[in-house]
DNA sequence: CTGAAAGCGCTAACAC
DNA sequence: GTGTTAGCGCTTTCAG
């Protein structure tokens, strides 16, 4: 793969060409053989106590700090994992959820002494480059996350030859390949019944859901398949589906008011789209959760505690799934290759 | 410096071995010497087309992938930039500042065919493990953002001696190195004085302005003078210290209308704390701009166009700024080594 | 235009 | 415990 330079000839290079000190200047100065010093610097336990302490002084002295490339060379690994977010229209930046799952994925990474990096694909051509990326030995594995369905991650990876994990059940389509990938993901189907078995419970009898895209993305499609499981018979006028936006939930629910003005509670299958569902309810005079009940899903506290009233909403352990989802890069070996991490309701005014 | 293993044992390391093709391979395959393989792959002209195609197809028969490490130790360069970012809090990801300004930056780097890494600084322990990675040779350089004053990136990058340029000038502290970080900022006095002449000219007398902690953040003290230049006889009872957050500008705005009742203008030092002030206004009955005209800085396009009324506002190129940062890393060679970014005001119906 | 040879800085057997 | 010796896979003079 050829890989020129883009627009300017510009180059960035380190230390002009052996400036800085390397383990033979270490050895030299500390009197001892390079493996000596190699020792030392991975700690391994073999060495006399007196050298280590030379070779740690010489280290300090000189400002020595190992030449990764060197390292990788050999060892074939680099300590960093990739982390890679599709996000071509920015939207993620926006997203406490991914905040959250990513500080999981750091913790769980260091505790493998690993270095999480993070690397996003916007525009069109910053695929290529991050397949080079990728593939090109920076990273001893990939976190993928792929907001869109069929998303350009899905088959990349099996190409490069590279560990990778999915956050969010991966969609394969068509002409995808088969083999099964790695992923992650919150128990989408059971949190959805709990939100709308609230609902029963609390005596509610018209029970509207707006949905997720759920022709395009897993999670909706659970989401919805979880109030079907409990409410097999729920006349399809009671089902908005929006794209689990806020503007998006409140389209849904006007929708749903303009059919339904008698449904008692909705089950929004995201947080934003139930805070814009309760604009709605607002604006039209209806109480909650007097006159109508309202449960989201995702718990993103920043949205579900302010929302007025607070919202009863779905939690997930979005750390967890993060740290999960490290584990898993690390766990390849043993099947099986899927982690569903369970959640919990969370029980506001709202419902 | 000693690199072990955290917690676990576990290591995360490639194909095993040797299995991945190697350029040795290629030039066998194709029945050339290493060194044409290598022009071929780095578009170097002189190599006949014929060979140049057979080569290719070699490449892509076997699917080689050049290791990055084995030309990184000849090479010194790695082709990623590391973007860092310094965020204990978690605050960043909600910032559709710092997602404009990543994609300036990436679109930049592309440029100049680099790859954009984006390391966080979270937990204590992480500095260290930055430091390492950027000190390790993983990437040609860095871009620093550090949220917090006398942040602990400003030292650290003189000691790894790697080209870094850092995202709003640096605010030196006492003990700190007096050595001049190459830094990209926007024009935060001048910004201010606009913001604040607007209010002038629009007959504003009485204008109060809402602070950011001007006693830590660069910026904040600057966006202070722009106010005292256009209005160097304002008394201190129209200006109230926030922290740059919507909920700090609402009760910064409380503060100043409890003192200040007849206050008929404010120019918020941040797009969030000028939403936090206009929430208070309302429900302290004020018209806005009748009443009371607000400006905000930062033009952050979600808020200033979905507050009521929509904000005017001091706008940042933030984007440019990005832009900006990626070029100086490119051409620390020529000084000056600040860039400052011009603003311009956008006139909404808040002012 | 192409090949041969010499490393880049490090680790990992293997001897001592 | 410590030193010696091979490479890891690539680029880059330097010849031809």
């Amino acid at each position: 793969m050829p890989d020129q330079l883009g627009g300017s000839e510009t180059v960035l290079t380190r230390r002009p060409h052996g400036q800085r000190p390397t383990i033979e200047d270490v050895a030299r100065r500390s009197g001892v053989s390079r493996s000596t010093v190699s020792r030392v610097i991975n700690g391994e336990p073999k060495v006399r106590a007196e050298v280590v302490e030379e070779v740690r002084r010489v280290i300090a002295e000189l400002g020595y700090v190992p030449n990764q490339a060197a390292r990788q060379l050999v060892t074939h690994r680099t300590g960093a994992v990739a982390v890679v977010a599709d996000q071509p229209d920015g939207r993620l930046f926006l997203d406490p959820f991914f905040d959250c799952l990513l500080r999981g994925i750091r913790r769980e990474l260091a505790r493998h002494g690993a270095q999480a990096v993070l690397l996003f694909l916007d525009e069109p051509d910053d695929l290529a480059r991050v397949a080079d990326y990728l593939g090109g030995g920076h990273v001893d594995g990939a976190i993928l996350f792929s907001l869109h369905p069929g998303g350009r991650l899905h088959g990349m990876t099996d190409r490069l030859d590279i560990p990778a994990v999915f956050g969010g059940r991966p969609l394969l389509h068509d002409g995808d390949t088969v083999r099964a990938h790695p992923y992650v993901d919150g128990d989408n189907r059971g949190g959805a019944r709990q939100a709308v078995q609230h609902l029963v419970d609390r005596g509610r009898r018209r029970i509207a859901t707006v949905t997720g895209p759920h022709d395009q993305e897993h999670s909706a499609a659970e989401r919805l398949a979880g109030y079907r499981d409990v409410l097999p018979d729920a006349p399809p006028d009671l089902v908005e589906r929006a794209d689990y936006t806020r503007q998006g939930g409140a389209r849904a629910m006007t929708a749903l008011l303009d059919r339904r003005p008698d449904l008692d509670a909705v089950f929004a299958a995201s947080d934003l789209m139930a805070a814009g569902a309760l604009d709605v309810l607002r604006e039209h005079g209806r109480r909650v959760p007097d006159d109508v009940a309202v449960v989201g899903f995702d718990d993103l506290t920043e949205i579900a505690e302010s929302t007025d009233p607070p919202l009863t909403t779905v939690h997930q352990d979005v750390a967890e799934m993060g740290r999960q989802l490290a584990r898993l890069l690390f766990d390849r070996a043993k099947e099986p290759t899927a982690v569903v991490v369970p959640t919990q309701l969370t029980v506001r005014a709202s419902a």
